[in-house]
DNA sequence: GGTAAAGCGGAAGATTTCGTCCGCTTTAAC
DNA sequence: GTTAAAGCGGACGAAATCTTCCGCTTTACC
């Protein structure tokens, strides 16, 4: 930001403690669930308490950092098969096999929780609209993509197969039927009822009444502390 | 059980609060996620703390009886669909219409924990999976469904999207057009990679590595409490 | 090396939630 | 109506987690 080049250069340690703390909470939040105590999280990058606090507010100043993470991973993986070869169609799929694949990092943050707003998670959703877009088109150049559909249903079918569900080993295999299903939709042309979404639909609306754990800020993302405190907001 | 007919009847307020202790459940957690205090869960169904304790010894053992009622609430609208015409993929879509009309009564208990083991869920769920196979065989009969599809697939499916996104007030949307995608495929005859899953594998299989959220028998879904108890297990 | 600022760690107090306990109330049976 | 058992409610002690605070350590710069 405005950062200037007055002051002193910030501490190595300090940057690698954050990224520990990090990929201590991916770890730790696997294992245990979402709503580990923040200090077995410190325990784990093997910081103190203080540390982490002092890094992070609370709870959901950490969350945010991860979600950030996730969509640079996300942005990451289109960057990659940008350079693929292949039809509009194998791009997508090669998209949806590595979400999944990298599935328990993203599902952390991004899910359960409502999209961040903050400039640069507005900016990389948009990014990732775009390039999935332009594979679709290129798709739909190249025969291998039917016209109604779009880089949002594309997102819907990635978020919902990137999820945490606990169906045991037989999962992965399960999910690659489902994507391969999706695939087969994409390229059939039987006609999807209803006018396609858009990704302005969503980024503009308001949160408004979504199915589950989003009161205020979020539920189990947000400290479990001043809960009540604000009363209705 | 061996209850024989021996003893007093129950009192009709009892288990008039136990309805409104689940119903309670239901409604508060899809207000405010499902970590809720217990608290909170007595007071919205306006029954004390202690009530709450009386029925059910701690949080794991509530999930557990709402997830039976999610699981009777899914053989009903299968019961529901039996009696209807049309073709094995009408049938089909409209079981997976009606979960997700369902999706905040199930997606409680149903996601996030591995699968109940009791008697009677493993026959719900046997159930579940007979009769869907029933509503594919006939739509292979009547040449609404390809072959290499079967109860498992549907399943996986209806257990995506009946989760708890927020994806704002257009999602109900986006998931309408990914039901259509899928009976799309479900339509279609492009070939399935790998073999079809059935319900065996996974019902017989151990919990074995879920991707997240379930360390000993839960997460959030266990109390808090005992939570390092027992060590490495 | 010396110095000052930045960062670290963990103990301690505050807060929240759990889960029990026991006296009071309601119900079913007579 | 009476009685005894079952059910109810909420205060209370225990336990877990959050969050702050401050003395000690490490780093960047000279």
């Amino acid at each position: 930001m405005t950062e200037g080049g007055r002051g002193r250069r910030p501490r190595r340690d300090a940057e690698a403690n954050r990224e520990r703390l990090l990929a201590a909470a991916v770890t730790v939040m696997l294992r245990e669930g979402r709503d580990v105590p923040l200090a077995t999280i410190a325990a784990e990058a093997g910081v103190g308490i203080g540390t982490l606090y002092r890094r992070y507010a609370d709870r959901q100043a950490l969350m945010h950092d991860l979600e950030h993470r996730a969509y640079d991973l996300l942005v990451g993986i289109l960057a990659e098969i940008d350079g693929t070869g292949g039809t509009g169609l194998d791009s997508v799929g090669e998209y949806l096999a590595r979400c999944f694949a990298v599935g328990d990092q993203l599902v952390l943050p991004l899910h359960g929780a409502p999209p961040l707003m903050t400039p640069e998670a507005v900016r990389a959703r948009a990014t990732i609209d775009r390039r999935l877009n332009d594979h679709l088109d290129r798709g739909r150049a190249d025969g291998s993509i039917r016209a109604d559909v779009n880089a949002t249903d594309v997102i819907a079918f990635a978020a919902l197969i990137t999820q945490p569900l606990s169906y045991g080993p037989d999962w992965p295999r399960m999910v690659r039927r489902q994507i391969a299903l999706f695939l087969n939709s994409l390229a059939s042309d039987g006609a999807v009822p209803g006018p396609p979404i858009r990704q302005d639909d969503i980024e503009g609306a308001s949160p408004a009444t979504p199915p589950l754990m989003d009161k205020v800020p979020g539920c189990g993302w947000q400290s479990r502390a001043r809960r009540g405190s604000s009363g209705a907001m």
